[in-house]
DNA sequence: TGGGTTATGTTATGATATAACGATAAATAT
DNA sequence: ATATTTATCGTTATATCATAACATAACCCA
């Protein structure tokens, strides 16, 4: 089997950056709304790095490319983004990151490495079962969910 | 079987909230911890409530039952209190819960209901273990983790 | 009873997030 | 083409969540 590149390999990272404009490029076209020059820079700004950044680290990038720097101009492109699957937020560290899979797999499960900052996005089907049981199991109805889970990543915890 | 009493169902919530202080008092005193009076009251305080409480929301308690109104009053308490997981902290709210399984189940899964913002905690075995699978999967290694769903509880939900 | 440790009060500030409104640009209808 | 509507963006102001830093007080135990 061969190793799928993510987060935590080392992998030609302007292929994930160009796939993923590409496809929000798809997504927004078949769903009639909008890729601005904010979204789009905003969507470029996460794809940068495979790890989340807050809000204010993306309003200053977008301002350092022109666009308005008050917060609202990151957290409406961020909405956006996030309400359309192309980025997630990760709430444990109140911040954004963009999609690795923005057609399939809509409800990530984040492995977030302490050492380095890497998110990675793992699949979810067996997870978001288990979870959905366990609620079943209560009477209670799941619209959302956030998995996230804080740790080492393969790299960081051989350093360790 | 009988349905266990939860945030969900009715139940004799003083029971609740005289069982949570004396289990927290056996614990600290285990520990040789301290369960101050503002600890004591914070975690009465969260006792109250089947729902996540937001950290002013305790810092107001709190003053009003004589103790500092200054922000830092309210986070140590809790701070304290989730270290000890005699509470936990709600990421998806950015609020604070007291634990209903202090001894057990460390490492709680959330369902947190939209209508009327009850908070239960659900058994987490089988979520953990597909969990800590997934990670494992991609050699990483869990240390802490957050597992939250939003939705509706039973009655919220036979209400809409 | 003195000296370390732990806990609390207080001031100040940092970090995250949204409400509200006016200006502009795009889509739509005529 | 132009008016009308709708979506987006810039900006001001403010709300909400969280912690750094330092002084004072309580605890503990040798």
């Amino acid at each position: 089997m061969t190793p799928k590149p993510d987060a935590f390999h080392s992998h030609d990272h302007r292929h994930c950056s160009d796939q993923g404009l590409q496809r929000a490029e798809e997504i927004l076209q078949s769903r009639k709304l909008r890729l601005t020059p904010v979204r789009r820079q905003a969507l470029q700004i996460l794809l940068a790095e495979h790890r989340a950044l807050g809000a204010y680290e993306v309003l200053e990038r977008l301002a350092a490319a022109g666009f308005g720097n008050q917060p609202p101009v990151a957290y409406r492109a961020l909405e956006f983004l996030v309400e359309q699957g192309l980025a997630h937020k990760v709430r444990r560290l109140n911040a954004f990151a963009a999609c690795m899979h923005p057609e399939t797999d809509h409800a990530p499960v984040f492995l977030i490495c302490r050492g380095c900052n890497a998110l990675a996005e793992t699949p979810a089907e067996q997870v978001r079962a288990a979870l959905n049981a366990a609620a079943h199991a209560a009477g209670f109805t799941v619209e959302r969910t956030s998995i996230e889970a804080l740790g080492l990543c393969p790299a960081c915890e051989a350093a360790a």
